[in-house]
RNA sequence: GGGCGCUUAGCUCAGCUGGCAAGAGCACCUCCCUUACAAGGAGGGGGUCGGGGGUUCGAGUCCCUCAGCGCCCACCA
């Protein structure tokens, strides 16, 4: 307990509190607590090698605030932090930090050094290992920028929790995940049409796609039918048709049902193949009859697997043309034709071909330009394709009705902050189209825990594969040699090999309930956090992160992974765009920090309600910074006021003011810890600070005579018990919020922290209260609001004396200003205080001067 | 094409189950060094609550409809 000092201020407040916070441990989960005194928070895990912008920094604040409310109301909040760092954002990085580039064909050289001077243009090949060592590398110095931050807004993480998801224990339970998920029948591979992305070379999932609007243009050619002339279709990827293995109308056009199950030909290529009938096709688009190629999009993928047809690959995994023709093209011309395009790009192809159709005459009109939607992974710059490659997938509902069904079940039992979120879990579980895909052909990140043996001929046998023992996770069949086998079988006949993939990082993030709460491999802390109690994060995430951690708690537990998810707003600029990296409008937030200070910049964060967008508003930054400066301030003259500077406690309350007081300020807490039992931070916060105000403003202002014992003893004691009632039951409601400046005005009369002190309860303040009327403070601060407002309209000081007030009001409005007299006649400095039933009015009348 | 959210003072936003004579902060204007606070305080001006219809004694608050903005989802040849 330190006295508050004479001038105070918010500086060096962060950093003085964060270090005593940190070696007092204040913030340290008690896992000797059991299930039911806990409150886990499934945190989400910042993918590091992003940039960190205010957007984290808005939603972490709310959560840290909803963690500090729970851990003052006496529960043992679980609230690690994690990092996540696997994945193609940290390769991309590691490439252009270090000039380097994966090449797995490469034996490992420990002494491999990146370039002294990176070159974008010419990254050195380097070894898998080395790779990964240099991700590893860059990840732990982007984990210590990320945790200067968070300590820095002061969220009350528990540090020594926190976990990597490339680390050990992430990687073992990611692990052991798939191979219960295996074992289920939940994860399986095959061997099917992909969405891959040519500049990654990988396979994408559904979850991470995005539409862009393109140019293109609607080709238009002619296929011969079997008696002369030609049926016209109109396609926007005019390149793939060596790939086309029939034409697709809808069974009821009367313009193509004559051609269904009859063949025609191709131009340039002369390939034979059939018409077909779907009820996909559909007649308003281009022709009514379109091409189906293997594979130009998904419907063509749909079309494919329900028709039957063959499949004619035409596109390699780098997305060229194939070197070779399909075998179906045959003729002389056709294949030379073909060979114009072998090698080239999509997109060259593409121009190619138009060229080729032109000279042969086969080009009806000019290219139709459009704008059309394309498919593109999230991350890339280039259009997805589709290959057939084979792949592992997680059963997430998108084939299988009755787990779809379960899904949205559980999605209904989930509480989401605010309500309507859920309509997006609803519209992507609806929309599912496919498992999960969630192997990725990269290399930092999780291993499959596996092996292929290789027969005599060195040929994999994928479907017998060789599973790691749950003991050794985690593995890397890369490096490690399954039971059974020696290191000198790898790659040999009758050997084995290690299947190459990576899990899709969010096969591992959907796994941080598991993860933080030591499903894997410590019941004990298992039993006490899960299942966890809150899950927050972005809206965006909702169909990868929130979507998946819930089909594999479905999986594993067939239960929900928590029972709340809150979910934060966007961020938005002053012109109320999106903040991103690509439009240059990103405001780091150490600036923001170094600037306004850290419970400003909580303020603003925790104004903001709970889901709804915001603005980067600097003013309410401002305002956050003018109320901690204020309750420094407020809480010096009130602990100035205590006998023992506010170490004393106990006392009543006898003046009817501060009992008035009093009640309207259990009320005031009544309604934050409603609001906060309903994850509506900011409404708290909202109760809260407008009482807050009210109480400088007027009580103080009224009580200030009487405090300073111009009024005699009596009243004097009863306005100390009351004040340092009210003062306590205001910091702690403000804690949440503004942690640094609470804790500093906390320890002015106080021995611990008040952060591990218990919430305010409304019954305490009730009961001294007695039952009083919160109407006495209400008439007293208008009476007084009149008399300051005569002042100033006179231009008048606030010290002026008052000659004559007279009030006229109602009956029991009168009786409440009779029992507050005295208080007001001081504050106002008034001569002589007169009442009369009637209108309400107040007649102000000042001493001359 | 389906869905969700938003539209309240110049700006950023509250206004929860209908009672508001419409709020806060910033900005603007006036005044005040008052012994907690000049990184302050006291006051003031400023809004037909996006448009239109309806329910109701009463609507910013409920219903319908239209418009604009943002977002989500969708099999977009």
């Amino acid at each position: 307990m330190v006295a508050p000092p004479e001038k105070p201020s918010l500086d060096g407040l962060e950093q003085k509190w964060a270090s005593r916070w940190e070696a007092g441990g204040a913030y340290t989960f008690d896992r000797t607590r059991p299930r039911a005194e806990v409150f886990s928070i499934d945190t989400p895990p910042p993918t590091i090698s992003g940039s960190l912008h205010m957007g984290s920094v808005f939603g972490y604040v709310q959560t840290d605030a909803l963690a500090r409310f729970h851990r003052m109301r006496g529960q043992a909040v679980f609230y690690p932090m994690g990092w996540d760092d696997n994945g193609l954002p940290t390769e991309r990085r590691v490439e252009n930090h270090f000039g380097v580039r994966c090449d797995p064909s490469l034996d490992y050289d420990p002494d491999f050094e990146p370039p002294a001077k990176p070159d974008p243009k010419r990254k050195i090949p380097c070894s898998r290992r080395r790779f990964v060592e240099l991700c590893l590398a860059l990840t732990v110095e982007d984990e210590k920028v990320f945790e200067q931050v968070w300590r820095r807004v002061g969220l009350s993480v528990d540090w020594s929790l926190t976990y990597a998801t490339i680390g050990p224990r992430a990687q073992r339970t990611s692990q052991q995940a798939f191979l219960a998920d295996l074992a289920r029948g939940d994860a399986y591979a095959a061997e099917a049409p992909t969405l891959w992305d040519v500049t990654d070379q990988t396979a994408v999932a559904q979850a991470e796609l995005e539409d862009r609007e393109q140019p293109g243009a609607y080709h238009r050619y002619g296929f011969a039918r079997p008696g002369g002339g030609k049926v016209f279709i109109e396609t926007t990827r005019p390149e793939l048709l060596a790939a086309c293995v029939a034409l697709v109308a809808h069974p009821d056009d009367e313009r193509y049902r004559s051609l269904f199950a009859s063949t025609v030909r191709s131009p340039l290529f002369d390939v034979e193949v059939p018409v077909v009938a779907h009820e996909l096709a559909d007649p308003e688009k281009g022709s009514g009859i379109a091409m189906i190629c293997t594979f130009g999009d998904t419907t063509d993928v749909t079309w494919w697997r329900e028709l039957q047809l063959p499949i004619r690959n035409i596109l390699e995994r780098n997305g060229r043309l194939r070197a070779e023709p399909p075998e179906a093209i045959v003729s002389e011309a056709g294949r030379a034709a073909y060979a114009e395009l072998a090698g080239k790009t999509t997109k060259a192809a593409r121009a190619r071909i138009v060229e080729l159709l032109a000279e042969a005459g086969e080009l009806d009109g000019e290219p139709t330009p459009i704008t059309h939607p394309v498919k593109f992974y999230e991350r890339g710059d280039r259009p997805l394709e589709i290959v057939t490659s084979r792949q592992w997938y997680i059963r997430n509902g998108g084939r299988d009705p009755e787990l779809r069904q379960t899904l949205l079940e559980r999605g209904r039992e989930l509480r989401w902050h605010p309500a309507f979120m859920r309509q997006r879990y609803e519209s992507w579980v609806e929309g599912l189209n496919g498992d999960w895909l969630i192997s990725r052909q990269r290399f930092f990140g999780v291993p499959f825990p596996l092996w292929y043996p290789l027969g005599d001929d060195g040929v994999p046998g994928y479907d017998r594969p060789i599973l790691a023992e749950v003991a050794s996770l985690p593995v890397d069949p890369s490096s490690d040699v399954p039971p059974g086998y020696t290191a000198e079988q790898r790659g040999r006949p009758g050997g084995f090999v290690g299947d190459p993939d990576i899990m899709d990082t969010w096969a591992t993030s959907s796994l941080t309930p598991q993860i933080t709460t030591g499903w894997a491999d410590d019941p004990d802390l298992f039993a006490r956090t899960f299942p966890m109690d809150l899950r927050p994060q972005g809206p965006e995430i909702i169909r990868t992160w929130l979507f998946a951690t819930i089909v594999r708690s479905q999986a594993e537990f067939a239960r929900l992974p928590w029972s709340d998810a809150s979910l934060n707003g966007w961020i938005l600029d002053p012109d109320r765009k999106k903040m991103s990296k690509s439009k240059g409008n990103v405001v780091t937030p150490a600036a923001v920090l170094d600037e306004h200070g850290s419970d400003a910049v909580r303020y603003w964060a925790v104004s903001a309600r709970p889901g709804t967008d915001t603005a980067l508003d600097v003013n309410q930054m401002k305002v956050g910074r003018r109320l901690a400066i204020k309750l420094l301030n407020a809480s010096r003259f009130v602990l100035s006021r205590l006998p023992d500077g506010g170490a004393g406690g106990g006392g009543a309350v006898t003046e009817a003011l501060d009992r008035s007081m009093l009640a309207q300020l259990a009320g005031v807490v009544a309604a934050a810890t409603t609001a906060f039992e309903g994850f509506d931070y900011a409404r708290a916060l909202e109760h809260t600070e407008r009482f807050f105000w009210r109480f400088c403003d007027d009580y103080l202002e009224l009580v200030k005579a009487r405090a300073y014992g111009e009024e005699g003893t009596a009243g004097a004691d009863s306005a100390q018990h009351a004040l340092a009632l009210a003062l306590d039951t205001l910091v702690g409601l403000l804690a949440p919020f503004l942690p640094f400046v609470t804790e500093e005005v906390w320890s002015w009369s106080h021995e611990g922290s008040v952060h591990r002190s218990p919430w305010p309860g409304a019954s305490a303040l009730a009961e001294q209260a007695g039952g009083a009327d919160p109407l006495v403070l209400d008439v007293a601060a208008a009476v007084l609001g009149e008399i300051r407002k005569a002042k100033t309209t006179a231009q008048r000081s606030l010290r002026t004396e008052v000659a004559k007030v007279v009030v006229s009001d109602g009956a029991e409005r009168l009786a409440a200003l009779a029992a507050v007299a005295p208080d007001v006649v001081d504050a106002g400095r008034v001569a002589e205080l007169l009442t009369a039933e009637g209108e309400p009015s107040v007649v102000v009348e000042l001493a001359e001067g």
